[in-house]
DNA sequence: TAATGGCCGTGGCTCTCTCG
DNA sequence: CGAGAGAGCCACGGCCATTA
């Protein structure tokens, strides 16, 4: 897992054996809820009720109900950060590597449909604007975007390479893609086009992006073709291209 | 084995909010 | 406006590992 290492409860004691056991039991207790009951609409008595103790001991491990949602959307987060195991495969980026880019996709939606309700909420109070879930969510996939934008850019020789901050922006739009039909409840993408269809309608476009071309295809402006496009092109300010490598 | 102290869970209370 | 549900806090007592 795994969630950060947590040592003391909300009153400051060190947690022993058996506070571990019952905070991870409330944890529990609210997966299984989630499988039934909306986030929104979780409460602490209920999580308690479930984990067979009692809301008061729910409060001496968390501030509330987003709390422990907060604990659980870190867990969902290092699951999903394991997918990015596929990019330390041996992986030639000039190649159109179908297969494994079909993998990673499967990989990626498997990881949501363990934590589909969890991460969502994330994304719903990151949206909202708690800084906290704003900061789990891109801390969740700076490094995947990192990843790709790393694959993207070793497929082009050092003279020729296009800049860091394009690379960067088309990895974000591969994250977008893949997380936006991932997001999306199986059994609505199902009624419509189908997952396995959307998942090699993903893997097909990830695979072209990653594996391709070479000497570039004039996509990449240079010299003061670039500098003349730049004069159209917004300055990127987001918190991904913040933390991301300029040119 | 008894004493000790930290860890832990709970009962009961007040306050707030919602609903009829 | 009263009833009910839930949030949150506090004080207390039980459990258990450690120590003499």
């Amino acid at each position: 897992m795994i969630e950060g290492v947590v040592s003391t409860n909300k009153q400051g004691q060190s947690l022993g054996r058996k506070g571990l056991a019952t905070r991870g039991r409330l944890m529990n207790a609210t997966r299984q809820l989630l499988k039934t009951v909306s986030p929104i609409e979780l409460t602490a008595v209920s999580i308690a009720k479930q984990a067979k103790t009692s809301s008061a001991t729910f409060y001496m491990y968390f501030d509330d109900v987003k709390d422990i949602m907060f604990a659980l959307s870190r867990e969902a987060a290092s699951d999903l950060a394991a997918i990015e195991k596929i990019f330390d495969e041996p992986w030639d980026p000039k190649s159109i590597d179908y297969d494994r880019a079909l993998r990673l996709v499967e990989e990626f939606d498997a990881a949501w449909d363990r934590h589909r309700e969890i991460l969502r909420y994330r994304n719903l109070e990151a949206d909202r604007g708690d800084a906290r879930f704003e900061e789990a969510k891109v801390q969740s996939y700076l490094p995947l975007i990192k990843k790709i934008a790393a694959h993207i850019l070793s497929a082009y020789p050092e003279d020729n390479a296009p800049k860091k901050s394009d690379a960067y922006a088309e990895a974000a739009t591969l994250y977008a893609a893949l997380e936006g039909v991932a997001e999306a409840d199986p059994k609505v993408v199902n009624r419509g086009l189908g997952m396995k269809r959307m998942q090699q309608a993903r893997a097909r476009v990830i695979a072209h992006v990653l594996g391709r071309r070479g000497n570039g295809d004039g996509w990449y402006a240079s010299g003061k073709a670039r500098s003349s496009r730049r004069k159209t092109t917004p300055k990127p300010s987001d918190e991904l291209v913040q933390a991301s490598p300029q040119d």
